[in-house]
DNA sequence: TCCCTTGGTGAGAACGTTCTCACTTGAAGT
DNA sequence: ACTTCAAGTGAGAACGTTCTCACCAAGGGA
């Protein structure tokens, strides 16, 4: 292999002038001549682990999630690898099987000198690992979850206020009596505040057995929609907090045989099918209406955010949380209680 | 950050014993002491990239893929990324969506001096930029997809015998009329071969128009598979040979409102569902019966043989080739026309 | 007793870059 | 014409390890 000493040799221009143009900078004409024709004639590459000693740059970023198996994380990473790899960086991936520890620890790991940044869409609720990271001056980028009281900068989407709007819409069709069914992650919190918000302002109860928490995937999403069906005075529209639990849905759907939107409507946050190769999930009839997350586009900001901070890596920072927009697909899923009243009355 | 020399004036053992201790040679239990009090206190970290600069290790690996949305990899990323980080080796992903182009240009990236070793679906039909990577000592596994003519470590499963017994089984059961519907890839042709050979040693007509092959994605499986059954004399089963054939298939049973097996039976290399969440497929009666890949295995396997070859990086070798066996699932997606004839008789 | 081996040691070179700093050159400003 | 400045240059130190090699002590075989 070919060094940039051989290159300096061949050359007759020195290897400083050669490093130097190599990052960028100008040199002569006649020098950039003489080092694109060595270069080229001993077919010269830089070495970036020699070339990381002393900059202290990896060229690589790390990438750690809860579950790669999980539809919602591979769009996303493949977005992000691909804006990363145009900006000359490699990504590390790091799965961390939803265990909180072994999380810290993958944290820790890459930490320690092996990337210029991090991606990371943590299970913890408290933040000391990744503030251990920004006091080190190492940028570190949330994905999808934050934790409360931390400042750090972030990749989310509008977990709230969809489903704040979303219940409101549902209201607005006539549904007064409206169940959720949601997971423990932080996700599931905010998307709940915003489904009690929507039923708080427009005054209507919040029902205790309308609501269940699950700790998943420990707990089964479908039990807790039996139960909830079988109620007395059962929920009319059921909404439920994550993919998990739409799923779930699905099963009762199909084990119950329940007719979709006349013994209930659903309303899932999170499409059902993000796979390009299960798609065929829309052949069900009525497909569930859905709050569809831009899953590239996390991958794409998660990518220029860390690679602002990783140019300008300033100390004293405010922190930068983009909330993505989210796209409410609603079908028939849904019934328009309202018409069906106007209707009953005309008869 | 504490460095080396930092720990050998703390300790005063000389950097070369530190260095070899903490690469787990003997040292005398007195050094040993006195370099762990010193790690200790000074909260030592071995800084691995000026580590890689001497040694040429970087205790990096790269896993090069078509598409890391395919429900196909990520189990087997996952299992393989948890195997090499228990030997201290990190996992860069490479995603060249299906570009034989960018495969070429990503391995080369990862090649020039980042990885020790390399796992790669390739999809060329072309072998230099792999043979390039061995001639230089790179270790490199082939995953799920061999090059014809071409010898070189892998992982692969059993295609050609699960189809050819697979069909076996069914051709048992009375189905003589066979048609298939596969794509332009390895895995593809080889399935197909023990499709026909089992055909052939049955001494059954392989007709033409029973064979179509796909260019996927571009190509749709909906409509290759409603043209079959639109034949005159259509087959009575179907072999989808990989999932989004399956997925076409379950398509059209919905967009048709087939009754499988009545009108037609089918068979899906590949589980319909790889992802966790997205299992309630299963719900959706009768399941098609499929040839199950034990997609963690395969990561394990990878992980295994490229970590085995990574320590003898003997030069004149000889390829292994693992093939694991897949696991058939019949379900009553294949109607048994024999018994059926049988009880036809009876009447 | 002497030689030879074995296991452990430390000094210093090596790895291939980037960085620092003092220098040269030519153009611009007075 | 003389200073000032900016842009570009090259020598050599620096980055933090591992590797090479000569060395030393202890133990075993002749």
């Amino acid at each position: 292999m070919a060094t940039i000493i051989d290159v300096e040799k061949e050359s007759g221009v020195s290897k400083s002038t050669i490093s130097r143009f190599l990052r960028g900078m100008t040199v002569t004409e006649e020098n950039r001549r003489k080092i694109e024709e060595a270069v080229k004639k001993l077919d010269y590459k830089l070495n970036p682990i020699a070339s990381g000693l002393k900059s202290s740059k990896t060229f690589s970023v790390g990438v750690i999630i809860p579950d790669i198996t999980d539809s919602f994380f591979p769009p996303i990473i493949k977005e992000f690898e691909h804006c990363m790899l145009e900006h000359g960086y490699h990504v590390i991936l790091s799965d961390y099987g939803n265990e909180k520890g072994k999380e810290i620890n993958q944290l820790r790991i890459l930490s320690d000198k092996l990337v210029d940044g991090i991606v990371i869409a943590t299970s913890n609720t408290r933040s000391e690992h990744i503030k251990t990271c920004l006091d080190n001056g190492l940028p570190v980028i949330m994905l999808d979850r934050l934790i409360a009281g931390f400042s750090c900068d972030s990749i989310t989407v509008d977990n709230f206020n969809a489903s704040y709007r979303a219940i409101g819409d549902c209201i607005k069709l006539g549904h007064h009596k409206i169940g959720a069914v949601y997971g423990h992650f932080y996700t599931d919190g905010e998307r709940i505040k915003g489904v009690k918000k929507a039923l708080k302002d427009c005054r209507l109860p919040i029902k205790d057995e309308y609501f269940t928490k699950l700790v998943l995937p420990a707990d089964n999403p479908e039990e807790a929609i039996e139960k909830m069906i079988d109620l007395p005075d059962p929920p009319t529209l059921l909404f439920c907090s994550n993919i998990y639990v739409g799923i779930g849905a699905l099963k009762v759907r199909l084990k119950r045989n329940l007719n979709i939107p006349e013994d209930l409507s659903i309303i899932v946050f999170d499409e059902i099918s993000g796979f390009p190769n299960h798609d065929y999930v829309t052949y069900i009839k009525p497909e569930f209406s859905s709050i569809i997350q831009p899953l590239s586009e996390i991958g794409k900001y998660a990518a220029e955010l860390l690679l602002e901070r990783m140019r300008n890596p300033q100390r004293e920072y405010k922190a930068v949380n983009i909330e993505l927009k989210t796209r409410l697909k609603i079908t028939q899923s849904i019934k328009n209680i309202k018409n069906d009243l106007v209707s009953d009355l005309k008869k």
